[in-house]
DNA sequence: AAGCTCAGCAACCGCGGACTA
DNA sequence: TTAGTCCGCGGTTGCTGAGCT
């Protein structure tokens, strides 16, 4: 159709003469051998022209597009063009649940990485992915949501851990190379003291204490926003399509653990905002070789509730709830959490479990709740303070005995005892349902945000009850609290939108205490 | 009905890696 | 080895339509 460079004005594109102008770039210049380039939508005779082309040539060469069929239009927006509209076996519409849950896992997986996520997801392309996280991202800013689901975040632990027997992750790879050579993200030299701690309680009763320490308090747990800490595979997503693994299944195992251990702190944190469990940018900090896990982690990082929105809007992956100053010193701004979680206990602590006050916010959190619960109940104490490897857990005896809910919270079958592909194993549909049959087949509680909750003050709290520890991520199947609820969570349905169904009716399943989570390996992705 | 807001989407832009001469 | 070119990727912008006031 030879076009004229001057006679592409129409359609409301943007005049050949747009002051839009070369930018050096020899794809994304207006003009190409004195030919002015369109730019701007493009129009059916257009994508004609381009479709032919690539019928006679194939695919590349791009700036031979304008040569040979005489389209203005540079060939990058060629490229683009044929990429994401044009090519075949392109897949249109909405995304499906199974591709959300996907997308989910490959970012957790990969970060931005949109062409690769694409390369998971066939008819796919990068734009649409992109596009449909980023709409993703500010929907769930805006309903205080975590980014990922709670599990992605908590349940990555361990895999940093395993993460840290890798020495590629100090071999100046790329962070998300790294992060994939296992599946996962996963700025984890934090952990490296705490390998050891996984399952040897640093505090009596409290196993793995440490690293959920870590996972909630350190830059490196990218969390989840408090809300729906807690409410792991019972908080729904309010974007993502339910799943066994979201839904946590009343029988499923995994999920209780981190219920608890997410709720102890849940709430403390809820002001927190959003983290991201990856950010390549501050991975490759964390990578560095002065970093200092040990300081830097758990006496820098900061729980702003004023920056989290911020942070998280523009970084790609913002994730961190500290900021760096010139000096690329971590400081705790004005409002950190330690303001409001006061160290509550005093006296030894486990040489390798950081002290109260100094590093540990959520292990404030943790020892508060610790003391509190063990006045209760001390066999629960003794119980988990048993150093018992991931299988042994699994017999359950003596977590069963922890009747306190205490004990919940720093279960060793806590997130930080389960690996990020169990959780990804349980995201990934093994029954052949539907996601959305996972929403009528659990009657759930969403885990609602509470902003009162982060104003009160913690000696209110009592952490001998369940719903105390938990908060509004507490558990029930039916009853008086999940109406009490009600409205809040209905709430948040409404501000969700993209849910048919009442946030009530989401996200929260009971889990059972004494399961053991599977584990396994995110590789299962595809 | 008009205006406003916002989510979703398409396209642009700049950067950087790969390749080649 | 270096410079030039091609191409892909990720971030960002701007348009459009739907929903709300």
């Amino acid at each position: 159709m030879g076009h004229s460079s001057t006679a592409e004005s129409e359609d409301g594109v943007l005049s050949v003469d747009s002051p839009l102008s070369n930018d050096g770039d020899n794809f994304g210049g207006s003009s190409n051998g004195g030919v002015v380039l369109k730019k701007g939508p493009w129009t059916a005779a257009e994508d004609a022209i381009l479709v032919e082309y690539v019928k006679k040539h194939g695919e590349g060469n791009w700036n031979a597009v304008q040569k040979h069929t005489g389209l203005a239009r540079c060939g990058k927006s060629c490229r683009l063009r044929w990429a994401n509209h044009l090519r075949p076996n392109l897949k249109k519409g909405a995304f499906t649940s199974e591709e959300e849950r996907i997308i989910i896992e490959l970012h957790a997986k990969m970060g931005n990485k949109w062409a690769r996520m694409a390369a998971h997801l066939p008819g796919r392309t990068d734009n649409e992915i992109k596009n449909y996280w980023n709409t993703r991202i500010k929907r769930r800013q805006r309903a205080g949501l975590s980014l990922y689901p709670p599990d992605l975040c908590l349940q990555s632990l361990p895999e940093n851990q395993q993460q840290l027997s890798s020495p590629r992750i100090y071999d100046g790879d790329k962070a998300c190379d790294i992060l994939q050579s296992n599946g996962y993200w996963a700025p984890n030299i934090m952990f490296d003291s705490l390998n050891s701690l996984r399952y040897a309680p640093a505090v009596p009763g409290i196993p793995g204490s440490v690293s959920m320490g870590n996972g909630f308090a350190s830059p490196h747990s990218y969390g989840f926003v408090p809300q729906t800490i807690g409410v792991s595979g019972q908080a729904r997503e309010p974007d993502e399509p339910m799943s066994d693994y979201e839904s946590g299944g009343i029988n499923e195992a995994p999920m209780f653990s981190r219920t608890r251990t997410d709720s102890c702190v849940n709430k403390s944190f809820q002001s927190f905002g959003l983290c991201y469990p990856y950010d390549t940018d501050h991975t490759k900090k964390l990578l560095s070789s002065d970093f200092n896990p040990d300081t830097d982690f758990m006496s820098d990082v900061t729980y702003s509730a004023s920056e989290h929105f911020s942070n998280a809007q523009k970084s790609e992956l913002p994730s961190l709830q500290y900021q760096e100053t010139g000096l690329g010193v971590w400081d705790p701004p004005p409002e950190s959490f330690d303001s409001l979680v006061q160290s509550p206990l005093s006296g030894p602590l486990p040489s390798h479990c950081p002290s109260p006050g100094s590093s540990g916010l959520l292990e404030d959190l943790i020892y508060e709740a610790m003391a509190l619960g063990k006045s209760e109940n001390q066999s629960s104490a003794r119980a988990t303070s048993s150093n018992v490897s991931h299988g042994e857990v699994a017999d359950g005896s003596a977590l069963r005995t922890c009747s306190t809910e205490f004990k919940g919270c720093i279960d060793s079958n806590s997130p930080s005892g389960n690996s990020m592909g169990s959780l990804f194993s349980r995201y990934t549909p093994t029954t052949g349902r539907s996601l959305e049959d996972d929403v009528t087949m659990h009657h759930v509680k969403s885990e609602v945000f509470d902003p009162s909750w982060i104003l009160d003050d913690e000696s209110k709290v009592d952490y001998s009850r369940p719903d105390a520890m938990l908060g509004s991520c507490w558990v029930e199947q039916s009853g008086p609290a999940s109406k009490q609820r009600g409205s809040t969570t209905d709430s948040i349905a409404a501000l969700l939108g993209d849910t048919s169904a009442s946030a009530s009716t989401r996200g929260f399943t009971s889990c059972s205490w004494n399961n053991m989570p599977p584990v396994c390996q995110i590789s299962d992705i595809p």
